[in-house]
RNA sequence: GGUCUCGUGGCCGAGUGGCUAGGCAGAGGUCUGCAAAACCUUCUACAGCGGUUCGAAUCCGCUCGAGACCUCCA
């Protein structure tokens, strides 16, 4: 626990010791999704990760702002002049409005989030609120004169501002590689250099997403409602920016260069990207089409599903591994982790009604220790975990008289479980066996008692009968030192 | 083609110069009327080839393989 945490950096390349610009304030601001479709298995990567930062940050006592936006206008489908934006394609689609369209995914996005224990973020602000904020910032870039108007639309000048500063910072790219490789698209004739982006789009006429400008009536860019909100919430200088490793170029890269152009100064700290989740070693994405939407985890419908997966086994599949290693979906690893977080829930529990001896034969604070300095190390949720699990073998063990704790172990032991797996890891117990009604509850004291009435007078197939039934209709029933137990499959 | 990352046992996944990662699966055992759970024991590793070192999965080089970004993507 004395140990500082340190973070790793993208800016740098290497993990750094964290240290907020105004203690104990930490300003943070993650890339949220653009509603027009649902979230899927990627798209709870990012949102776990930061998570587990945000609660992590609060656990050690910072007062966090954490900013996690909604991109509703300005996402375009490509960079070519006809790119449409993607949310107004998806309401020419379905004939509605394009709020509509952001409004309802934006609903199912949180119902995900909540599924998934993740907070919400302390503000979240969409990028269709704060136009104001987007046009004054292109003012600012204009007026730095790193930008310039084209036939309605802003483009940033991304040569010019090179000469100056260093467009490729972030992601290690450098202009004359970037010239000689971009891709030349058709219609592009407005822009100075292909790799350009723009600032401020001027609308075709049937496009229904527009607000008024001095230079057109169009929409922003996609790059720079993030640089506009950041600044407006947590300043032109703040501390953690995260977001998906896949966003490093051009959209990172591209905010740090609008707001050194626009604001003459550096606009974050300390760069954090999670990677991303592969299927059959490839990345998950809608590109792609191989991406499975969380609302499928949930209820096991799709085809490369053998079984429904619940919230927290996906949120517990995500935190076994780290957020900057890729991470592999299969069945077989999410049904690992599926019994594994069982095991792990169970001993939580097994915790609660343990009572302490004497002396302890087992070192919890080593092992409490061991969390924090993996959290510590760059948010080591993985390491966390097998930490837990140590945990775990102390807890049946002594459940099964084997081992034993005093006191203060057994108390610190709790606070630790409590700590690690409920405050910072955001794992809770599934609600499915919280539902029993005092009905249910009556019923199965009596359906037990029947049973351990048979099991005495050695009448084993109805004993059997019993138990093979309720598990049919799911029920499991298990025989303890103590008596039967039950609960809901 | 450019930039970068990675290759760990049946599967997933930590570690990163000397000390058991962990989970799941497998095998044997204890307990139990049986089952489940739990506990004990146990098997299969660091892509290949060189080099540095007293010592390398961990550092360096090469080879092979995989992936990401360079166009929208978390």
């Amino acid at each position: 626990m004395e140990n500082k945490l340190s973070l790793y950096n993208t800016l740098s390349r290497k993990k750094e010791i964290f240290e907020p610009i105004n203690p104990p304030h930490v300003g943070m601001y993650v890339c949220g999704p653009t509603v027009y479709g649902d979230g899927h298995l990627g798209h709870a990567r990012p949102a776990i990760t930061f998570d587990l930062v945000f609660r992590y940050l609060k656990h050690l006592g910072y007062k966090v702002r954490y900013v996690r936006n909604i991109t509703d206008v300005g996402h375009l489908e490509n960079d070519a002049d006809e790119g449409e934006d993607k949310i107004a394609k998806k309401a020419r689609l379905e004939q509605v409005e394009p709020m509509e369209v952001v409004q309802y995914f934006t609903d199912r996005y949180h119902k995900n989030m909540e599924q998934l224990n993740v907070l919400s973020p302390s503000i979240e602000p969409r990028a269709s609120g704060h136009i104001i904020e987007q046009t004054s910032m292109i003012d600012s870039i204009l007026e730095s004169g790193m930008a310039y108007e084209s036939n309605g639309s802003v483009y940033f000048d991304v040569e010019k501002y090179n000469k100056q500063y260093h467009y490729g910072k972030l992601s290690g790219r450098v202009l004359e590689d970037l010239m000689s490789n971009t891709r030349t698209l058709e219609g592009q004739d407005e822009k100075h250099n292909p790799f350009d982006f723009a600032l401020w789009k001027k609308a075709q006429p049937e496009h229904i997403m527009r607000w008024p400008s001095r230079w057109s009536d169009g929409f922003p860019g996609w790059h720079l409602e993030c640089s506009a909100m950041s600044a407006r919430y947590l300043g032109e200088t703040f501390d953690i920016h995260g977001g998906g490793m896949d966003l490093l170029f051009p959209h990172h890269e591209s905010e740090i260069a609008q707001s050194i152009a626009a604001n003459h100064v550096d606009p974050v700290k300390y760069w954090m990207h999670n990677n991303m989740i592969t299927i059959n070693g490839q990345k998950m994405g809608k590109s792609l089409g191989n991406f499975i939407t969380l609302n499928e985890f949930f209820s096991g419908e799709h085809t490369s599903l053998n079984q429904a997966y619940s919230p927290m086994t996906i949120r517990f599949f995500i935190l076994q591994a780290h957020y900057r290693s890729t991470l592999d979906f299969s069945n077989e690893a999410l049904q690992a982790a599926e019994k594994g977080l069982d095991r792990l829930m169970n001993a939580w529990s097994t915790l609660q009604h343990l009572s302490a001896s004497e002396k302890s034969s087992v070192d919890v604070s080593a092992l409490r220790k061991n969390c924090y300095e993996a959290m510590n190390d760059d948010f080591n949720s993985p390491m966390v975990i097998a930490e837990l699990f140590k945990g775990v073998s102390i807890i049946n063990s002594v459940n099964d008289g084997k081992e034993s704790f005093s006191a203060e172990d057994l108390q610190m032991l709790r606070e630790t479980f409590v700590s690690f797996i409920g405050d910072i890891l955001g794992l809770k117990q599934e609600d499915t066996a919280g539902e029993t009604g005092e009905t249910l509850d009556g019923l199965m004291q009596l359906v037990l008692e029947l049973r351990k009435n048979a099991k005495t007078a050695k009448d084993f197939s109805t004993a059997d009968k019993i138990r093979d039934d309720l598990n049919r209709i799911g029920i499991s029933v298990k025989d303890t030192k103590d008596g039967a137990t039950w609960s809901r499959n």
